[in-house]
DNA sequence: TCTGGGGTCCTAGGACCC
DNA sequence: TCTGGGGTCCTAGGACCC
């Protein structure tokens, strides 16, 4: 808080131009100029349109539009197969020299991020540093980019919006009336179709009207996030750039829209097991383990299921991640044919501290037969007193309501537990 | 000739506990 | 013989984003 509470921050959002279609376009210049798409293979049903080319939208044509439909409206449009290391790599490039400026940058996906240059220490105006990433990202990278430049995230993000390709737009707050508030809610970062139709029905249609909302009507038609985009609405985000945030995974997932549709289980749980071990193998170089096992199951007529069960002990190999879903695909599968199918780990955690609540959890066995003051001593022993911050819970096998849970307060203040006291 | 794959966050109901 | 009120955890699904 105390950071955010600083009378003037400057924020940029650094959103890349048709990331894809751009790497390509810098990989080969001579498709540069041309209406270019990146897409899946149609024969495999991955036929829509990941990315495009500025030339290529002229034409109408657009993200997740199907191959065939984007020919229609564009027949020279030249399809290209994704190339994703070659993204990732042109990625690493774009954050290494967003890096250079502040250490205070935060991916937030492959191709965009926000930088707090509040405190940068060099004579250039916030403008002048913008033009100056734009040219070196051109320069090295050959790569198109638009910046926002404003006081906080979101209105950094809706400048960056503004103009594209290769524009600088700053926003700000004294200005939001004339620039931000004109615009139909659903332009906003955070409203989609579903949300802004809930709006339209209670008479508020641009982001003026959002801002001068009544609050309880807010909190009852559309929930806790109506008060959110208001004060976003209203220029008001208090969200700090956050670098470490790209490090914690919350879940890893691979999905896979099979070739064709298919109700042979034999096939499917080949499939199931391949997804798991790439969940594995990604787990495994993240050192994540997981609790949490899903998936996700969509028959040929789009109904989609997902099943998701929680484990005790961590899991993260191949064999017991496929053997938790095989679990949940045999209990849940209807016996319909399939079109696609998805592996998720969720409930990450970290390995090394996952095996100090496997340990945790074994000296907990011995709950019953020993006295607890020396088994937290024990326990602090091993791994020092820090490891015990957080208030692990614990609780022995048998699942006897009378066992225990250890709290930070306890093992700071260790008096011995008397007799019959309420652990 | 339909509709990818990677995520995050929120909601809502039921189980369960005190 | 008609009925509590918290709270947490788990699960399924939906909205949204790139």
């Amino acid at each position: 808080m105390g950071d955010s509470k600083r009378k003037h921050r400057v924020i940029f959002h650094v959103d890349m131009n048709s990331f894809y279609a751009s790497v390509e376009m810098a990989f080969d210049p001579s498709l540069k100029g041309k209406a270019i798409a990146v897409a899946g293979n149609p024969k495999e049903r991955k036929g829509i349109i990941v990315t495009c080319s500025y030339e290529a939208r002229k034409y109408g044509v657009k993200t997740t539009m199907p191959i065939w439909e984007a020919k229609k409206l564009c027949p020279q449009l030249l399809i290209l197969p994704p190339n994703f290391d070659r993204y990732r790599a042109a990625s690493i490039g774009l954050f290494t020299i967003l890096r250079q400026y502040t250490h205070l940058v935060e991916p937030v996906s492959i191709d965009e991020g926000y930088m707090d240059v509040s405190d940068y220490e060099g004579s250039e105006t916030p403008i002048e540093l913008a033009q100056s990433i734009q040219t070196r990202l051109i320069e090295q990278l050959d790569l198109p980019c638009s910046i926002g430049i404003a006081p906080n995230k979101f209105l950094a993000k809706m400048a960056s919006d503004m103009k594209k390709p290769n524009g600088i737009t700053i926003l700000r707050k004294r200005e939001l009336s004339q620039t931000l508030w004109p615009l139909p809610v659903v332009e906003m970062h955070g409203i989609g179709k579903k949300t802004a139709e809930k709006l339209n029905k209670i008479n508020i249609f641009t982001i003026e009207e959002l801002a001068n909302a009544d609050d309880l009507l807010l909190k009852v038609k559309i929930g806790i996030n109506g008060l959110k985009m208001k004060n976003r609405a209203n220029g008001i985000d208090e969200r700090l750039v956050d670098p470490e945030s790209i490090l914690d995974f919350k879940s890893i997932g691979n999905s896979m829209t099979l070739p064709r549709d298919v109700a042979n289980q034999q096939e499917l749980l080949q499939h199931l097991a391949k997804l798991s071990e790439k969940v594995a193998n990604r787990m495994k170089n993240k050192k994540m383990v997981s609790s949490n096992i899903a998936i996700q199951i969509r028959y040929k007529d789009w109904v989609n299921v997902t099943r998701t069960r929680k484990i005790a002990n961590p899991i993260r190999t191949k064999k017991e991640i496929f053997q938790m879903a095989r679990v949940l695909f045999i209990e849940n599968w209807s016996g319909d044919s399939i079109r696609l199918l998805g592996v998720t780990a969720h409930d990450l955690i970290d390995e090394s501290e996952a095996f100090e609540q496997l340990d945790l959890f074994s000296y907990a066995k011995h709950a019953k037969t020993e006295p607890l003051v020396k088994i937290v001593q024990e326990i602090q022993k091993k791994y020092g007193s820090s490891s015990l911050t957080k208030g692990i819970s614990i609780k022995s096998e048998s699942g006897d309501q009378h066992d225990t849970s250890f709290n930070k307060d306890f093992l700071f203040n260790p008096s011995p537990p008397s007799k019959g006291n309420e652990f």
